[in-house]
DNA sequence: CGAGTTCGAAGAGACACCGT
DNA sequence: ACGGTGTCTCTTCGAACTCG
């Protein structure tokens, strides 16, 4: 005969995983009597459990989906993987979501072994990323346009755009993009008949205007991480530059951020790059940071822009060297 | 077709037994 | 003594079946 608590977590674990359960098979099952297993789904009811009954010849016992989870039993790399995404998610910069992953998280550590923790902390000590910069964003913002995307539903929202200006927008929502602490939606502008990303941090609370469509091949073959990176990086800004680097693709596809700039090979030694920013100085300033050589095609002032600061440096120079001697 | 009957299953009360 | 369990018995409920 089975131990009365692991009996019921038997019990519940057989409820969750067939509809419908005669007493008696479930008697059986377990090794004892109908009586028995009536009181044991008493006891589970008075544990907050819905387990309906059904009288009658196809009648029995069935679980229904209920506002709490049943307990759930991790082997020691689902909870190890279980606590590396709920540490993700504490710092994944979406309201509520953060407070909810730490609690869980707090709660999931105490019940680990104390090696199964030690683990989980090490293994994250060594993926620790950069603290979140990006801007907060709303759960029920993140869910409602989520929900648009995967039911096909549009939606209506105000939109506040780089320079805080607001305006109506009614959108056939495609998909959700994370990338660098910042969240983005990619959606059909029904009004501009066209492709645009959004903020989602900018998206005043959208609502369905509960008309369905008919979803769309979206931009970029489907890409829509590459398309959020072409956007963001050089559609969205006023100034855009194009830039050959002297060095081969591979070799700086790691080190220049997605959001930065878009590259594209020009050949085995050499690749090209579109940017954008709001000004020049911005352009200019990355460029500087760059440890290859690199050759501006566009635009004409970005080389002005460079030439000015050169002339402004070596001046600099000029002066600190002499004060030197 | 509707009312009554039958059957099978859950629900519950009372009591006894057993192990801790 | 107490809690858990088994047995017996009765009630309730819903579906299927029967009959006028």
């Amino acid at each position: 005969m089975l131990q009365n608590s692991t009996r019921l977590l038997r019990l519940l674990g057989m409820l969750r995983s067939s509809p419908s359960w005669h007493g008696a098979v479930l008697a059986e099952r377990l090794g004892v009597t109908e009586r028995t297993v009536r009181r044991d789904v008493d006891h589970l009811r008075g544990l907050g459990y819905r387990i309906s009954a059904t009288p009658g010849p196809d009648g029995g016992y069935s679980l229904e989906a209920g506002t709490t989870l049943p307990p759930l039993l991790f082997e020691e790399d689902e909870a190890l993987a279980v606590s590396l995404a709920l540490r993700t998610l504490a710092a994944s910069g979406v309201e509520d979501v953060e407070e909810s992953a730490l609690s869980a998280l707090v709660k999931l550590e105490h019940l680990m072994p104390p090696g199964h923790n030690r683990k989980a902390r090490a293994f994250f000590a060594s993926i620790q990323k950069l603290a979140q910069t990006g801007p907060k964003v709303d759960q029920a913002v993140l869910a409602t346009l989520a929900g648009g995307c995967a039911d096909h539903e549009q939606l209506q929202f105000n939109y506040r755009d780089g320079k805080a200006q607001v305006s109506q927008r009614t959108v056939e929502p495609q998909g959700l993009v994370n990338a660098e602490s910042r969240w983005y939606l990619v959606a059909w502008d029904v009004s501009r008949a066209d492709w645009r990303t959004f903020r989602v941090d900018r998206v005043v609370p959208p609502i369905s205007s509960g008309a369905r469509f008919e979803p769309r091949s979206g931009p970029d073959k489907g890409d829509l991480a590459a398309y959020v990176s072409r956007s963001v990086s050089t559609a969205a800004y006023p100034v855009r530059a194009k830039v050959i680097l002297h060095a081969p693709m591979q070799a700086l596809a790691q080190s220049i951020c997605p959001l930065v700039g878009q590259l594209a090979p020009l050949d085995s030694q050499r690749c090209i790059v579109h940017t954008g920013a709001h000004d020049l100085h911005t352009i200019a300033s990355w460029l500087c940071t760059l440890e290859v050589e690199y050759d501006i095609q566009e635009p004409p002032e970005l080389l002005e822009f460079l030439r000015a600061m050169n002339a402004r440096i070596d001046r600099t120079l000029g002066r600190a060297i002499k004060a030197a001697h």
